[in-house]
RNA sequence: GCCGGUGUGUCGGAAUUGGCAGACGAGACAGACUCAAAAUCUGUUGUCAGCAAUGGCGUGUGGGUUCGAGUCCCACCACCGGCACCA
């Protein structure tokens, strides 16, 4: 009996379509099921190996649900705006949205054939002007909440993409997604206020069940500090606010620094002493760029400035002021009080500089070695009224000092900052705003969403900065919505991320043209149940639209605070040696390849089976064929297929013992003993040389979510019903079915390994250790001993300790 | 430097969370079938000693707790991911 991959797996496919056996239904009285996977970017090269792992992964979990009885949806898209797509375009002449087509053509049919359940009739195009309507509009309820806004700032600029980045993007110092310079440069920019909602995207990670080391990237990123904004009066006379984690340490501030850029340095230009010394290393250090800023963190500069000092609030000492790279002045307030004895970056500048080491909480080495920064143990001295305190009642104390004589207050900051949200590229959605001299920036009318992307000659992105929509001007000049004077639209585009911040809402209702989505498929369907995607999106997309879905909740479109209650993330499927799966490396593996050698079902059962679902773990040409033999030896069932409504009894226990297992596996997403459970059994079948119908049947459906079109053939083949996926539902197992009467239990001395004996499973305590007592060997081992204790983990063990 | 993670045969990886380390698969070796090969089937396969029964050693390193540690605690080493002059 020959295994035909090629025959069986399209055959099933056009069944299941034809059927629509996974359409998900928007009124039903079932219990809803929400699977997500990061919808692709259809790129020119196709798939890879690493595509189909999350995909066979919830794939799995979904066609479990369905048989367990739940209206499942699992979707997919095309997340198709993007800057590869319009480079391609620029580079071959031909415009994107045909490259676009092509690509998603490629791609729908590669991923057709692995034979993934998801609901084709809810497909979706972030480059569909129906879709991208819906994405400006969100934008337009953003602008409307004082959410975007748009600001002359220093942003970060990729050379070779001729784009402004997100900080998200920029890896290294350089482009996330060519690996090009990014230098900054002042532009104005549309930004999103994600800092407004700081505090909830952390505080609500407690709703959601995503992995720790997602919740902790998260948190980092966000980096909340709790501390203070301390006043510094000067000898100029305006006062200098900085901001300290460490207050309590406020007797220790012996001089302070401001970043380059802060704006006290122009403002008392002609009162500074050195005033050219200051300039040049401003120019010195405006001139690095953040990457060399960052590599040169070991050597600590500056210039103080003369001519002028600050005064410390709580005992009127006079210290130095200097300028100095290693304070930035997009954090905090742009300057700091340095205490030297208590951190380490001040410290190293205080040395360079030879200024005075004041040490005010005691506990650590001496401060002239180092500086002493742990908080938990350490005791204030030499300030005053908080001699004698820990760190936190300090901090606690000089805080209500500083409030009361109105002086400093209690102040939280965040490295998150506000998302640059504008690009300068023609491929992505228009931002649907105009400007107008008189009425300033302005949303354009709801009723003429979608604004679509006009079509332009060239789509090279210019030099100077701009869009190439700039050029467009028939396009570019209209009217003010507000006053109906002469405007000119926006010509920067949107970001990737903004197609893909609420993508998964769209697949609830996909075809609405009135709303987003309607509020009862909102209601319905909110949240994603389970959302598999991968670590390198935990700052981008996932927190992205973790905001997005926020402010549509504030706003009452969607129901829910948070829009996935659990994600998963997959690890990487690697080459052959280990490297990371790229062209250039030359170790990439088509899945067209592999599902024509050896089947969809195979290449799913190995991606499922390869190693841990979250670990990365290198592709083997060889391992594979173990999983082939394995669904060969279960293809070859039919062969041996008797009669028989029932299980046998010699394989009771281990059938059940089996579906437990494997449904308990899908679930904490191991896969891969899951699928070792299966093989397991199918070794114990043989061993019987035949199987019964119901015992096929029960095995089939425990496989079928891995291997969904050979399963279907065999119950089709074999005559168990009308058809898998149309009727069966999940296998059942008897709890008291899954233990055994008698275990086989290990019989030691002194923890040593004497013999190992059958015992009945519910025997007791004396019992069992008499039993093993009994045993020949462990009679010899005790024999002339004091027995000091006996120990019997049921079950499991019995252990006898004995001294001479 | 900070945060998160990992370390187990020749390889991918298991181990019910403190109870027989190495499940399952790959590879290798041997045998069966074959003129032969492939495929398939059967067996062996952590390591050292021994003809053998058997015994010693063994989960990155060093200590500890325990009748018992891959698993818990302390210290360290190596590697991977994220952040990084964030005051």
């Amino acid at each position: 009996m020959k295994y035909e991959h090629k025959k069986i797996e399209p055959k099933w496919q056009q069944a299941w379509e034809e059927k629509g056996v996974f359409h998900a239904e928007n009124n039903s009285e079932k219990e809803k099921f929400f699977a997500l996977i990061e919808f692709p970017y259809p790129s020119g090269q196709g798939l890879h190996v690493g595509h189909p792992r999350p995909y066979t992964a919830l794939d799995t979990v979904s066609r479990k649900r369905r048989l367990e009885g739940y209206n499942v949806l699992y979707p997919i898209g095309w997340d198709a705006f993007g800057l590869p797509t319009e480079n391609f375009a620029i580079k071959n002449h031909v415009h994107p949205e045909v490259v676009t087509k092509n690509n998603i053509a490629r791609f729908k049919k590669q991923i057709q054939s692995l034979g993934i359940s998801f609901d084709w009739s809810r497909e979706i195009n972030t480059t569909d002007p129906d879709y991208y309507k819906w994405t400006q509009w969100i934008f337009l309820q953003l602008f409307k909440h004082g959410l975007a806004y748009k600001k002359e700032m220093s942003v970060n600029w990729c050379t070779s993409c001729k784009c402004v980045l997100a900080n998200e993007e920029v890896v290294n110092g350089v482009c996330e997604r060519c690996q090009s310079e990014v230098v900054r440069k002042v532009k104005s920019q549309w930004m999103l206020k994600i800092t407004e909602y700081a505090d909830r995207l952390i505080d609500d990670l407690a709703l959601v069940d995503y992995p720790d080391r997602v919740k902790a990237q998260q948190i980092n990123w966000i980096g909340r500090s709790t501390g203070a904004e301390v006043n510094f009066k000067t000898t100029f006379g305006e006062d200098l606010l900085v901001y300290t984690t460490r207050p309590d340490t406020l007797f220790g501030a012996t001089y302070m620094v401001i970043s380059p850029e802060h704006p006290f340095v122009e403002k008392y230009a002609d009162k500074i002493e050195n005033i050219d010394e200051v300039r040049a290393y401003q120019v010195e250090s405006s001139k690095k760029s953040d990457f060399e800023r960052t590599e040169m963190n070991k050597d600590k500069t500056g210039v103080k400035l003369l001519g002028v000092s600050a005064i410390n609030p709580v005992n009127g000492r006079e210290i130095p002021i200097y300028i100095s790279d290693y304070v930035l002045i997009s954090y905090g307030t742009g300057a700091i009080m340095a205490v030297p004895a208590h951190d380490t970056r001040d410290w190293e500048f205080a040395k360079k500089f030879d200024i005075e080491i004041i040490e005010v909480v005691k506990g650590g080495k001496d401060v002239n070695e180092e500086a002493f920064t742990d908080c938990a143990t350490g005791v204030l001295v030499n300030s005053d009224f908080l001699n004698g305190l820990s760190v936190e009642d300090a901090k606690k104390k000089i805080i209500e000092y500083l409030t009361e004589k109105g002086i400093g207050h209690e102040k939280v900051n965040y490295k998150l900052r506000d998302w640059v949200f504008s690009r300068q590229r023609y491929w992505g959605e228009p931002i649907p705003i105009v400007k107008c001299d008189d009425c300033g920036y302005v949303a354009i009318d709801e009723s003429e969403l979608p604004l679509k992307l006009p079509m332009v000659e060239s789509y090279e992105p210019t030099d100077n900065g701009e869009s190439p929509l700039a050029n467009m001007t028939d396009w570019v000049e209209t009217t003010c919505p507000k006053c109906g004077k002469k405007a000119y639209r926006e010509t920067d585009t949107m970001p990737q991320w903004a197609g893909s911040s609420w993508y998964y809402l769209r697949y609830t209702d996909p075809h609405n043209d009135k709303a987003l989505a309607s509020e009862e498929a909102l209601k319905y369907w909110n949240n994603v149940d389970w959302y598999n995607g991968g670590m390198e999106h935990t700052t981008l997309h996932l927190l992205y639209s973790r905001f997005w879905h926020k402010f549509l909740y504030d706003i009452g479109v969607v129901p829910t605070k948070e829009p996935y209650s659990k994600r998963t993330s997959h690890g990487m499927i690697l080459g052959e040696n280990g490297e990371k799966m790229s062209k250039s490396r030359g170790n990439v593996v088509n899945p067209d390849d592999i599902i024509n050698e050896y089947g969809a079902d195979t290449l799913r059962l190995y991606e499922m089976f390869i190693g841990d679902f979250e670990k990365a773990a290198p592709w083997s040409p060889k391992s594979i064929k173990g999983c082939r033999r394995f669904l060969e030896r279960y293809y070859n069932l039919q062969t041996i297929v008797t009669d028989g409504n029932f299980i046998r009894p010699e394989l009771e226990k281990e059938f059940h013992k089996t579906i437990k297992k494997v449904s308990d596996d899908i679930e904490n997403i191991k896969f891969n003993t899951a699928i070792a459970s299966l093989m397991s059994l199918i070794n114990s079948i043989y061993a019987t040389e035949k199987i019964t119908k119901e015992e096929l049947r029960i095995f089939s459906l425990l496989l079928n979510p891995f291997a969904p079109h050979i399963t279907e053939e065999i119950w089709s083949v074999c005559s168990l019903g009308d058809g898998l996926v149309a009727e069966a539902s999940w296998p059942k197992y008897d709890e008291s079915k899954c233990v055994e009467d008698t275990v086989e239990i290990v019989a030691q001395v002194n923890g040593k390994i004497k013999a190992k004996l059958l015992i009945p499973a519910d025997c007791d305590n004396e019992t069992a250790i008499s039993l093993a007592k009994s045993d020949a060997k462990v009679t010899e081992a005790i024999n002339g001993m004091n027995i000091v204790k006996e120990i019997y983990v049921k079950g499991k063990l019995v252990n006898i300790v004995v001294k001479p």
